[in-house]
DNA sequence: TTGATATATGAACATATGCTCATATATCAA
DNA sequence: TTGATATATGAGCATATGTTCATATATCAA
């Protein structure tokens, strides 16, 4: 049976009423009513995805300190100007980068900062947890 | 013939003295410079990669709300109590979570704030760029 | 002890991902 | 125009990823 202080699961209702287990469904509750919508969680997950690859990740942060071209972080990440191209059309589909063209040049840049305060966080974050 | 302006790639060599094509070799010597370590680079973008799939930034956003246990998380995010066990390991691997003990019951809450401070800037950038 | 419960873990599998290659597009120089 | 150059794009492929299932471990109740 039931006991006063949850510490057992009891059966439960989920969003589309299908039978779940909770111990604290006050707690599920609350975080379903918190919860993002599906579009934001997907928005912010790709957002982080884009940051969470060594390759982009390497480009981000070298264009954090100045505008560079796509031969030139090819260059510099050691992968081929299609495997950066590729990436770039990424991170700018997600607003994290911007182009300007100069000639048959074209120079990429971050398109905000807020970037580039999430990158400094986590770095904060990981020398904190050596 | 090489111009006065940076308008073409020249052949460079890169770090291993390998063939590249640059157009701004003092770019690329810069970003190099500037470089972080491969470790260090690794465990940042894992960190990102970590919010980087939907269900565990789901799992992330809740607990930055409240603790919850193994149970309560995967109902609220609709996955087995198995992936949600899984998925907690590898956050906890990268000091994003903790657990206490209580009982046969887990409670997990995040780790420190950094993460929280992460998703709302990352959340500040998707909004701005709707 | 013994059985029940909460979580953890390893293997397996379908899907996603990042790269390369081939090719297309866009700009410049002549 | 025409050829060369810089970048973009689509297909294909090897690897990584997230889930489930089966099973293991840990704690509690009796």
């Amino acid at each position: 049976m039931q006991q006063k202080k949850n510490t057992h699961k009891v059966d439960s209702k989920d969003e589309n009423n299908c039978l779940v287990k909770t111990v604290h469904l006050n707690r599920v509750k609350k975080a379903r009513d918190n919860a993002p919508p599906k579009k934001e969680l997907e928005k912010l997950s790709n957002t982080f995805k884009a940051l969470g690859d060594p390759t982009r990740l390497k480009i981000v942060m070298a264009l954090s300190d100045e505008e560079m071209c796509v031969c030139d972080i090819a260059a510099y990440t050691g992968v081929s100007d299609s495997a950066v191209s590729h990436q770039l059309r990424r991170l700018k589909d997600l607003s994290i980068v911007k182009n300007r063209r100069a000639g048959q040049i074209l120079y990429y840049s971050l398109d905000d900062n807020h970037i580039t305060d999430i990158i400094t966080i986590g770095h904060t974050h990981i020398k904190e947890n050596k």
